[in-house]
DNA sequence: GCCTCTAACTTTGTCGGACAAAGGGACAGC
DNA sequence: GCTGTCCCTTTGTCCGACAAAGTTAGAGGC
């Protein structure tokens, strides 16, 4: 029989590690608001009584976790994370696992129609008024397949945004963050993929106004084949993800 | 007219950053492969021709993003980033969102719908089998509310892996990761609670052994509407998640 | 009294050097 | 072949320093 525990492990954890934990403990329960001063790190120095490289150290994790951040004069406070930087986090975890299109597809088309049943429920006008303001935008440059990209990105964060539910939105983010670079591609190769992609939104927005669901999911899920057929003209599903994407999800982080 | 640009805006980053920027670069296009060794401080002391506080602090940026760590001898290399360890990083920030446990519930129902789908078409001998035995481990601690919830946290991993879309896994997470900490109070609050979700896995793992979608779908919602049921009985879905349960997600993160 | 401009002061980013503790490797001894 | 020791490397931490950028306070002008 195993002698009965003496001791429990002790904690090793480097200073820095220690110093960004106390802090993230005291914003995550509510201690440090967001929006809150954290102190100079002179200030840290003496709080913590480890030297400045060490408080630096610390630092670093925390705004690299996007729990705190520097205002215009550098000053350190406590911040909400903002979800496309944490999204590109996990792009970039995909990309390296070498997820296909296959993945993103499947877990997108599951995403995209529950944000639309969401959006059909409990849209705002506000939210509509945003949809129609991209969806003009999105006729605009409807022959320029780099800014249809972009728009038909944010008309899917919006739909997203519209569902009011923030979880259903964080988790669609990864997965559309490498879709947007293919739907360049695709709109630039297929003659009548701009007009069509334009088309969906027009419809999804009518069914949002109209509480249709039926409707929201079945021109999601047509918006979705038609993505699906203009990639396979390019390559196969099975493809997993290439690295070049991941400069759209660097960009998007730095924004 | 305004002049033609003359000057691109100069990247003005501060050292650090640039340091872990460059490093990213060559993991994340595929130079550096998960595994490789980065090198010493030192090394890249050299190689960048910057202070060694530099180096480190752009080396804790890179860390807590999860593209490098340091293996049993300290020494640095690239690595897969873990989706637990950066989903714990998401559910940080839907905490500090204060979403709702009506949010969680709703993009749980889907994800987990979503991933019993994946996993009926596509789950192997192996899967099966660690479902088989995360079920007789439930059964065995059925009476122990935090160990079942354990189990329970466990399963539905197992059963997204199942799925093997990578993809929903990761997004199910950050939600799920929420959810295990509610798991033990309901289970410990509700007489019934803990045979109940045994019986569901079950019926689960028995669906995905007969390919019976519907099976599968059914009894991911009766599970699911079991749990809300416990938490109404305990509190309002309307409700944040509070600050306490994050203490859970950091116990994880850590792992 | 209010505004502007300048001169301290503070804070950050970076640097150089230093040292103890822990780990790895080579080497001798059994 | 295994073990223990010594040495070297690497990491974590500390100290002190300085330039650049931002902040504050006070002088001076209206």
């Amino acid at each position: 029989m195993p002698l009965a525990p003496l001791f429990r492990p002790i904690d090793v954890a480097p200073a820095y590690q220690k110093v960004a934990d106390a802090i993230e403990r005291e914003i995550v329960n509510g201690r440090i608001k967001p929006g809150d001063p954290i102190g100079t790190e002179h200030d840290l120095v003496r709080q913590f009584g480890v030297n400045r490289s060490t408080i630096r150290e610390g630092i670093r994790v925390l705004e690299e976790g996007g729990l705190i951040s520097r205002d215009s004069s550098r000053r350190l406070h406590a911040c909400l994370p903002r979800y496309t930087k944490l999204a590109s986090r996990l792009s970039r975890a995909l990309v390296l696992h070498e997820v296909t299109f296959r993945e993103l597809y499947e877990a997108s088309m599951t995403l995209e129609v529950a944000s639309i049943e969401g959006a059909v429920e409990r849209a705002t006008e506000e939210n509509l008024a945003e949809l129609a303001d991209n969806l003009v935008r999105s006729e605009a440059v409807v022959g320029d397949p780099a800014m249809l990209a972009e728009c038909d990105a944010e008309f899917h964060v919006l739909v997203a945004k519209a569902s009011q539910n923030r979880v259903l939105q964080l988790a669609r983010e990864p997965a559309a963050q490498l879709f947007y670079p293919t739907t360049e591609m695709i709109v630039a190769g297929v003659a009548e993929g701009g007009p069509r992609l334009v088309a969906a939104h027009r419809h999804l927005i009518e069914a949002i106004q109209r509480r249709d669901r039926e409707a929201g999911v079945l021109w999601t899920r047509r918006h979705l084949q038609d993505w699906r057929r203009g990639f396979e003209k390019i390559a196969s599903l099975d493809r997993s993800v290439e690295h070049m994407y991941m400069e759209h999800a660097q960009a998007v982080r730095r924004r």
